[in-house]
DNA sequence: TGCGGTACTTACCTTTTTGTAAGGGGCGAT
DNA sequence: ATCGCCCCTTACAAAAAGGTAAGTACCGCA
């Protein structure tokens, strides 16, 4: 795993930002990274409800690799670890503005169901229809 | 399958609209029918190099059922069959326009290998990593 | 002594997604 | 007669993504 920065081919552009932001809850760690500024694991795993220690680990870890996301590690003991946005992770948040702002339009059409992040922390499992 | 529209439960709008997107073709099939306006089955087929009739159709019910894309049968022998963009698929388009910026640019960036369609049009298999 | 918090890793399993191959039914061209 | 074109469908198989549970190693608190 962590093969280094992705590498098409693609065939245009949205193909390759797609490829970067797709997995289960790297939307969610952008926004949570770009509202926070900054932020440690157990931050994160807690502003994402539902998600393992796992699947954070792998999607930061592939995160840092596409060059999203910076890790910074503290030789503390206990450990310390920050994670923020890069430049370039902060350009994709912008990018993903209209995007957002679409898919909030169709909620709002659809009626779909909305959870509030507050609302669920710490109720566990919480499925998600994938 | 093909699960009228997707229902969350979405956290944000970049979720929701993530969730009608990802699908390997579905980018590729917007911007199909976005340059050519109208496209038949197999116009679409020819344009994505290497996409299987199973996925091409899978994915354009998927896109139908999600208001994407509409879908025109003309009750000729042989048959024929137009998709084209509807409103909603269109705004999408247009919500895409600066995530598929980042993502040309991030290509310039990387000097990720970059696949022209017409080059590689019926030239089979086609492997792409994901 | 035992629990909770820190940030993970590993092995194993389930679910989802994608691919492969074949068929169908009518028609025109070879 | 056989081929290919059209737009699919179905059954099956492979691959990728995601989830569960446990383990690591050290600390502070009660």
């Amino acid at each position: 795993m962590a093969k280094a920065p992705r590498c098409g081919p693609y065939i245009c552009g949205v193909d390759a930002a797609l490829d970067v932001v797709s997995g289960k809850w790297k939307g969610l760690i952008l926004w949570e990274l770009d509202t926070h500024r900054v932020r440690r694991f157990a931050e994160l795993r807690r502003g994402l409800p539902g998600v393992s220690e796992k699947m954070l680990t792998q999607h930061l870890r592939e995160m840092e690799a596409d060059g999203l996301v910076h890790r910074k590690v503290y030789a503390e003991v206990p450990p310390r670890v920050e994670y923020s946005l890069t430049e370039h992770g902060h350009t994709l948040n912008q990018a993903l503005g209209p995007l957002g702002a679409w898919g909030s339009e169709r909620i709002r059409r659809e009626g779909s169901q909305v959870v509030d992040v507050a609302e669920t922390a710490h109720r566990q499992p919480h499925v998600r229809s994938r």
